[in-house]
DNA sequence: ATACTTTTGAGGTTCGTACCTCAAATTGCC
DNA sequence: GGCAATTTGAGGTACGAACCTCAAAAGTAT
């Protein structure tokens, strides 16, 4: 009854040719149109559209950027700290350069000084002199930061932020998790996770990241509406700096001797790491932290912490990269593969 | 001292030309060894490999497959039920498949009656016949079927195995979540957020789905050692069926009325939530399940449920796509971008 | 050394698209 | 209607690789 050697379809795309045979013209104009360039007429134009709309054509990327030779020169800016978050963005970039090389895409990394806005705005007026496709940036949004961004927009350089989102720059996406969720998970499981009454501290990194702001005003938002039992004192800002918070957190226990949990939302905790093991503090308290790093990965093994509210550092990479790619290429993306999701991890769904 | 219009880096990747140089042979001899066609002694072959050891060359899949007009043809099986789970994989798939026809791939499914073995087998065997370079298998891991994955792959099919594995057969990829850990995160939810003495229920599939044995194994371990507080009794077998289940819960109710959380571990939550919000019970009881689904989100927007233990049915679908195309070209494929994770969801981080 | 086989090289075509040139056709304008 | 400007067509080359053919070169056997 059937064909012995069948295929499961058989349908093909169709071509630049079969839009300039349906189209009644020649393949110069149809390539005229596609390339927007000039010299067809307005009515020509029409005919063409009316054909690719019809045939449903899609450009062969692969082909397209095979012969025009096309690489994507892709530009990475990220602060210059230590802290491990910045560090395993930093080598997954490294690590992914690798696989984009073979995908006509070279990534460079230009490291700025941290909250130093002139700096990004520096580079980011540096750009167009330069032979680049795109810029993602993980930085403050800084009146200064977001006028550059739109000066590069207009010059027709796909802009994504990174991590911490310039909503009020033109960028063309953001890449990274909505924080005030991200602080309103960190409560819920708080909430769940402590069973007594008392008070609740969380360790800020700076008063001017607008992440660390979201996710504090997250957790407020759910801890008055859903656990009363819970008082969240006033935030400590650690500046994610290890050394300070380590030297801050003796006072603090002074002064809340019936602190019940700690949640951790910036980086630095190293520092808290440290106190508590020092002080066997672990046990009496639900300690809910931010990024999956070796440092905190071994906390919540070690039950130091007891979860972690994270961020796929590749993922947000690669999304970056590909969000790039079709902003460069006006070509649609699919939304749903480039939200980045906030991962909960407890001990026992930790990657391998 | 710069150029004023400066390259973030030139480097190119080497071509086959250039491996015909370097080696000192010709374009049709460099291309015998990479298409691995005979007519080539072993001194030659040789030369040639060193060259492109050296050059670190890569094959241009995108222009390989231009040049021989390849298009992938990929099949999946799938249980055919009415489950949410499985029908939201269904629609990711015909969703991806328009993404993957641009991209030279052609996707069709192929629904087999659930725990039925030797369908899975007979579409199995019929597969050499049809012209298909990968298939993804989505079923029971018996004796019979675990031999027609071998037979395929003997033949050169690529297969991976989908959300449940198939370890003894020779898949080639396992695409979906470790079941023994989504048990032991289940585990430690519960126990976290119950905090009265009482007994657990585990509301399974069937006895035969290693997936849902795994999550129950996982489970027990988790609470026998982190929460004596907690006694799980025995599991019940909702074959993913809602209407069954509905009909269980009364007599589950008067057997254990000392009940405090109920974690299902497979499909057909209707039925548990219809009787939950019947009987005004959800408040009393820590429920945790598994699956975002439609369902199972506005359970847990409504406080029904309370933690959601998740696997991204997108990236499983584009994970076994990707992975099938690797193996179909053998080609290395990045690890961490196809691990699933084991995903955890609370009304807080639920994506828009 | 001759005949024979195997290996190698040179060259061409194709895939789908970009981009270029030059000539021919069409249009607009006075 | 005539002229210039604009628009269109025809054809070629290139990208990187696959695959094909045919002839030349090298190797092997007798």
């Amino acid at each position: 009854m059937e064909d012995q050697k069948q295929k499961l379809e058989l349908v093909k795309k169709p071509t630049v040719n079969d839009i300039a045979r349906v189209a009644g013209v020649s393949l110069a104009t149809v390539d005229r149109v596609l390339n927007r360039r000039p010299g067809v007429r307005a009515v020509t134009v029409q005919k063409v559209q009316k054909a690719i709309d019809e045939l449903g054509y899609v450009r062969d990327t692969a082909a397209a950027n095979l012969a025009r030779n096309r690489v994507y020169n892709f530009l990475f800016v990220l602060p210059d700290t230590d802290n491990e978050f910045v560090e395993a963005i930093n080598s997954q970039i490294a690590e992914q350069s690798r696989d984009q090389f073979i995908e006509r895409t070279r990534i460079a990394i230009k490291k700025v000084a941290p909250f130093e806005p002139q700096d990004i705005v520096n580079i980011l007026d540096a750009v167009v002199s330069l032979d680049v496709d795109g810029v993602a940036v993980f930085g403050p949004e800084t009146p200064s930061v977001r006028d550059a961004v739109k000066r590069l927009r207009d010059k027709g350089v796909p802009v994504v932020a990174l991590v911490s989102d310039l909503p009020s720059s033109e960028r063309d996406h953001f890449v990274g998790i909505d924080n005030v969720s991200a602080g309103r998970t960190a409560a819920q499981l708080m909430g769940r996770f402590v069973h007594r009454d008392g008070k609740v501290l969380v360790l800020t990194g700076s008063r001017l990241a607008r992440d660390h702001l979201e996710r504090r005003q997250g957790f407020d938002l759910v801890v008055a509406e859903e656990f009363p039992h819970l008082e969240v004192v006033a935030s400590v800002e650690g500046r994610d700096d290890p050394d300070l918070i380590y030297k801050m957190m003796p006072e603090i226990f002074e002064t809340y001797p019936d602190l019940v949990g700690i949640y951790s939302s910036a980086a630095g905790n190293a520092g808290l790491i440290q106190f508590l093991s020092e002080n066997k503090l672990s046990k009496d308290l639900v300690i809910i932290a931010h990024e999956l790093t070796p440092l905190s990965r071994e906390a919540l093994t070690l039950g130091t912490f007891d979860a972690l509210i994270s961020q796929d550092t590749g993922h947000i990479v690669r999304s970056a990269v590909r969000l790039l790619r079709a902003t460069s290429d006006k070509v649609p993306f699919n939304k749903a593969q480039e939200r980045i999701r906030i991962d909960i991890y407890l001990k026992e769904n930790l990657p391998p």
